[in-house]
RNA sequence: GCGCCCAUAGCACAACUGGAUAGUGCAUCGCCCUUCUAAGGCGAGGGUUUCAGGUUCGAAUCCUGAUGGGCGUACCA
C-alpha cells in the first residue's frame, strides 16, 4: 500500500516536470511515512514541502497542484492537505484487510524483504577469551550479535555467524599455568596462589578431571616450580605480572612440551565446551568457530606482515616492527611483532579480518563491546593497506551492561572468579526474559540491569506480554474447535469485510507495518525496533481481546475474526523468531 | 590533555533516521472479571527533550560551544 502511494507520487513527480514546475534535473525523494495520528489519514508525504524551494510557491499552494495530479485509486478514499502542507492518504478500510490474505499464504515468511540482495556477510559476535565462562555481560553481545544476524537472514543476506577463539597467548598461558597449579594442590602441595592467577571455582573442576585423567604423573613440588621466580606483589620486590610470567616459563620447562600442551588444550577445550553449551541454552549458535591458533599454525599471519612488509606499511624500531596506521588517519602508529619477537594481539586481527574477506564475503560485521571503540581505526587502517575495502567492515559497538544488585553496581572481572554467569542469569530469570531484556534497547546505549528486578519482578518484562499475546491467540482457537466450529481462513478470507471495529483495522494497519520494520531494522542493525513492534502489536491484540467476543455464533463474522487473529498470531511468531524468543501456545 | 560514545516524565527506555499535539512500560490515582487465560483492558496525572547559540518551512534528531556521565589513549588480550 505503501509503496503505491509512492509509485503514484513518483508519477506526479514526473508530471510536475513535464509541466516545469520543477526543474527536469531534479530527483527528490519521496516519503511516505505511516501517521501517527489517524486524524492525520493513514499514510502523509511531505513531497509539497521539499518542492516548496524548487517550485518557488508556497507548500500548501503546490499541495493542490500535487493532489490534482494523483490518479484515482479505488483503494483511496480520499486525499487532504493539512498543517503547514502535508498530504494525508485515507484508504480504504477493505483494501487495508489485503495484508492478512498476505500474511496467511506467506506464513513463516511474512516479513522477508530482499534489501540484502543476497550479499553475503559475516557477522562475528561474542569471541570471548575462553578463560572462563560467560558472563552477563557477554550476555548483551551474543543476544544482540544473535538477533542481528537472524534479522539480517530475514532481509535476504545470506549469513553465516562465527566465533573467534583467542586460543592463543599469554592469557591463555596464564589460564593452563592456573589450572597446573590447581593441580598442584589437589596432589597436595602447599603454596600461595598467584594474585594473577585465574581463581574461579571452574579452574577446580578442570584440574580434577585433569588428575583424574593423568594421575600424578603431572606433579611437581612446589619448590622446584616456585624456585628463582620473580616473588608475587605483596612481597618486597615483587611483581604480579613478572611472578605469573615466571611461572609460565616453570610450567613449560618442567613438564615439557607434550604435557605442557595437555594441560593447555586439557583447559581450553573444557571451557570453549561449556561455552558452547552454554550459547546453545542461551539459543545462540555458531556455523564457525574460528581458531586464532589455527591461524598463526597456517602461516596466514606471517603471511599478512610479509604483505604489508612488501607495501612498505611496517618499519622497524626499537627492535620492535611497527605498522604505519598514522597513514590512514590512526593516532599513531601500532605494533605488530614485539621486541622479544611475539607477535601482538593486533597482528592477528589484521590476517583474520584479510582472511574472512577471502573467504568471500561482502560484508563484515564485527560486534565489539564499546571498550574497544579505539580499535576500530586501525583495523580499518590494516585493511586500507591490505588494498582491501574498509567499507567492508562494519563494527557495532556495545555498550556494556552495568549491574546493580540491591541498589549497589557489581564490580565485574573475570580474573577474581567474582562475577555473575550468563547461565546463572538464565537460571534466575528464563531464556525467554534475559534474551528479550537484552535486545530491548539500542545496542549504544547504555543499559542498567538491575538484577534483583530482573529476578523478584520478572512478570515485568514485556516478553511474558508479547507470548502472552501469542498464547491467547493459540487457546481461543483450541477452544472455537472443542466448541465444534471448524476454521476456514478461506471462509474468513472472504468474510473479513465484516470486520469494521476500530480494533480490528488498527490490528490490519499493524500487521502491514511488519515487512517494512524489518527491513529498516536490518538496514541499521537494530533488532530493538522488533521488540518495540511486536509490543505495539501485542497491545493492539490485547484491546481487540478485551473489546470483542471472538467465537460467536454467526459463521461468516466468526470465521473472519477467527483469520484475522491467527495472522496476528503468525506476525508475532515470527518476530518473536528473530529475537530469539519462543511462541508458547499456552502460559 | 586528546579521541570516541551517551544525556528525553520519579525510574528504565522509544520516537519510522529532519515532520504535525514527543510515545511505551514500571511506579501513582480511578474504573472493568457469572462471557474465549485480569501475565489483560479503559481512563487520569506527570516534559523548557541537560544548558546556550546556529542551520530551515519544520530540530529530541544536523552544526558549534558549555555542563554531566561512560570508555579509550600498551611492545595486554
Amino acid at each position: 500500500m505503501k509503496q503505491k502511494i509512492a509509485q503514484i507520487l513518483a508519477d506526479v513527480v514526473q508530471q510536475l516536470k513535464e509541466q516545469r514546475v520543477i526543474p527536469e534535473s531534479l530527483n527528490p525523494r519521496v516519503n511516505v511515512e505511516n501517521t501517527r495520528d489517524k486524524a492525520h489519514g493513514d499514510f502523509a508525504t511531505n513531497l509539497a514541502m521539499m518542492l516548496t524551494k524548487a517550485a518557488g510557491m508556497p507548500p500548501r499552494a503546490l499541495a493542490e497542484k500535487i493532489v490534482a495530479l494523483v490518479a484515482d485509486e479505488a483503494v483511496i478514499e480520499k486525499v487532504e492537505i493539512a498543517g503547514p502542507g502535508f498530504i494525508n492518504f485515507f484508504v480504504n478500510d477493505s483494501a487495508k484487510f489485503a495484508v492478512v490474505k498476505t500474511v496467511l499464504s506467506q506464513q513463516g515468511d511474512f516479513g522477508q524483504c530482499n534489501v540484502g540482495q543476497g550479499r553475503s556477510v559475516l557477522v562475528e559476535f561474542v569471541s570471548a577469551n575462553p578463560t572462563g565462562p560467560l558472563h552477563v555481560g557477554h550476555g548483551r553481545g551474543a543476544a544482540y550479535g544473535a538477533s542481528v544476524a537472524n534479522l539480517l537472514a530475514v532481509a535476504g543476506f545470506k549469513v553465516s555467524r562465527e566465533y573467534y577463539v583467542n586460543d592463543a597467548g599469554r592469557q591463555m598461558d596464564i589460564l593452563a599455568t592456573s589450572v597446573w597449579l590447581r593441580y598442584l594442590s589437589l596432589c597436595g602441595e602447599t603454596f600461595v596462589f598467584p594474585s594473577n592467577g585465574y581463581k574461579g571455582d571452574y579452574i577446580y573442576a578442570i584440574s580434577e578431571s585433569l588428575k583424574t585423567q593423568f594421575g600424578e604423573t603431572l606433579k611437581r613440588t612446589a619448590l622446584e616450580v616456585f624456585a628463582g621466580v620473580t616473588p608475587d606483589e605483596g612481597c618486597e620486590e615483587g611483581d604480579k605480572e613478572k611472578h605469573i610470567d615466571g611461572l609460565i616459563v616453570k610450567a613449560k620447562n618442567l613438564l615439557g612440551a607434550t604435557h605442557y600442551e595437555e594441560v593447555f588444550s586439557a583447559a581450553v577445550n573444557s571451557i570453549l565446551s561449556d561455552i558452547k553449551e552454554d550459547l546453545a541454552g542461551f539459543g545462540v549458535t555458531f556455523e564457525e568457530w574460528f581458531s586464532e591458533r589455527a591461524l598463526m599454525e597456517t602461516g596466514v599471519i606471517d603471511a599478512a606482515i610479509e604483505k604489508l612488509q612488501a607495501a612498505d606499511k611496517i618499519y622497524e624500531k626499537g627492535g620492535a616492527l611497527w605498522f604505519r596506521s598514522t597513514d590512514y588517519g590512526d593516532e599513531k602508529d601500532r605494533v605488530v611483532v614485539r621486541e622479544n619477537g611475539l607477535k601482538t594481539y593486533f597482528a592477528s586481527d589484521i590476517a583474520y579480518h584479510f582472511n574472512k574477506l577471502e573467504r568471500g564475503f561482502d560484508l563484515l560485521i564485527d560486534i565489539w563491546g564499546s571498550d574497544h571503540h579505539g580499535y576500530v581505526p586501525r583495523v580499518k587502517a590494516a585493511m586500507q593497506a591490505m588494498d582491501t575495502n574498509p567499507d567492508a567492515l562494519e563494527v557495532l559497538l556495545v555498550q556494556f551492561a552495568i549491574l546493580y544488585k540491591g541498589g549497589e553496581k557489581l564490580a565485574m572481572s573475570t580474573r577474581s572468579g567474582q562475577f555473575v554467569t550468563l547461565r546463572e542469569l538464565r537460571d534466575e530469570v528464563g531464556r525467554d526474559a534475559a534474551r528479550f531484556f537484552y535486545v530491548q534497547r539500542k545496542s549504544e546505549q547504555h543499559m542498567d540491569f538491575d538484577l534483583d528486578l530482573a529476578v523478584s519482578k520478572s512478570n515485568e518484562n514485556p516478553v511474558y506480554y508479547i507470548q502472552y499475546a501469542h498464547a491467547r491467540i493459540c487457546r481461543v482457537l483450541v477452544q472455537s474447535e472443542e466448541k465444534g466450529y471448524v476454521f476456514d481462513a478461506e471462509v474468513g478470507l472472504a468474510s473479513l469485510g465484516l470486520l469494521e471495529s476500530e480494533q480490528e483495522v488498527h490490528i490490519a494497519t499493524e500487521l502491514a507495518k511488519y515487512p517494512e520494520i524489518v527491513a529498516r531494522a536490518a538496514l541499521v542493525y537494530e533488532p530493538h525496533q522488533i521488540a518495540y513492534y511486536l509490543k505495539d502489536l501485542a497491545h493492539a491484540l490485547h484491546a481487540y481481546y478485551n473489546a470483542s467476543q471472538f467465537i460467536v455464533e454467526d459463521d461468516a463474522l466468526r470465521q473472519a475474526r477467527l483469520t484475522l487473529i491467527s495472522s496476528v498470531q503468525q506476525v508475532l511468531k515470527n518476530g518473536l523468531a528473530i529475537l530469539g524468543v519462543s511462541a508458547p501456545e499456552k502460559m
